[in-house]
DNA sequence: CTAGTTGTACATTGTACGTGTACAAAGGAC
DNA sequence: GTCCTTTGTACACGTACAATGTACAACTAG
């Protein structure tokens, strides 16, 4: 029940700062599905020293994902994941989550990706979350 | 001939700093062939007092497209968009472009966007990138 | 050559990231 | 219950980055 340790990788020189690149890690997990509620997470020093990073970055994106509803979170006891409510569908986040994917692809586009396959993937990945069931 | 200015909307209170809301929205156009080699840009100081933010600000924003290869940016002269050489196809990039847009996608939907839209908008995209031609 | 325009360099100020250290709350042994 | 360990949290600090103000260098126009 206990997971997530060889899983997660962080790179140092990253402009992505360390406690994001941890949450995004673990909410992919989560999205997937890997991660369910009641699964416990590593304690914020047993992960921190596996990864080479001070506990407190580890706690900022435990706290992180609190906030966003995966996880519980509390002293003596730690992180255990459970079961989020759905938030209500936002517009705005839908807007704002378009322009991101507009920003990204031309980032990619810029940096050498060719457009065919930033084409693919994205239709890969729209295909891989239709399947995951839609809830 | 010199185009960009209601097009671009900045915004004081994002996260994403502004010269690289800047450059992501110009960016934007110049993948979308809306800009195209031998248009001229404005001035940083007129864009900066159209926008509402500092000239530098602006140069910042202009020097990030010239290393990119977008922009031929001189002084006296203003900054022009140049006929770009499609960089090498880097596997790497598209490595890290593959992993940011899953934390995209799992971003999203933490924060309310549901899957199927996710899903909807990623295939969307990838279809009109292919529709725009694949050079 | 002179004057004006345009991008650039650099110092300053505010903010965010990662860390070190000390603290508060929960759990377990007895 | 008492003590002690375990766990997350709060706060201050060093460093780096974002946005700005100001002065400068390079180019153009006449």
């Amino acid at each position: 029940m206990s997971v997530e340790s060889p899983i997660l990788r962080i790179d140092l020189e990253s402009p992505v700062p360390v406690y994001e690149q941890l949450s995004n890690g673990i909410r992919g997990e989560l999205v997937a599905r890997r991660l369910r509620p009641g699964d416990h997470l590593p304690t914020v020093r047993e992960l921190a020293l596996d990864l080479g990073v001070h506990h407190n970055t580890v706690a900022e994106a435990y706290r992180l994902l609190a906030r966003e509803g995966w996880l519980d979170l509390r002293r003596g006891r730690g992180a255990t994941v459970i079961d989020r409510r759905q938030p209500p569908p936002s517009a705005q986040a839908r807007i704002e989550f378009a322009q991101r994917l507009r920003d990204l692809a031309a980032k990619a586009i810029a940096h050498g990706v060719p457009r065919g396959a930033v084409a693919d993937e994205m239709k890969a990945l729209g295909s891989e979350l239709n399947e995951g069931g839609s809830k």
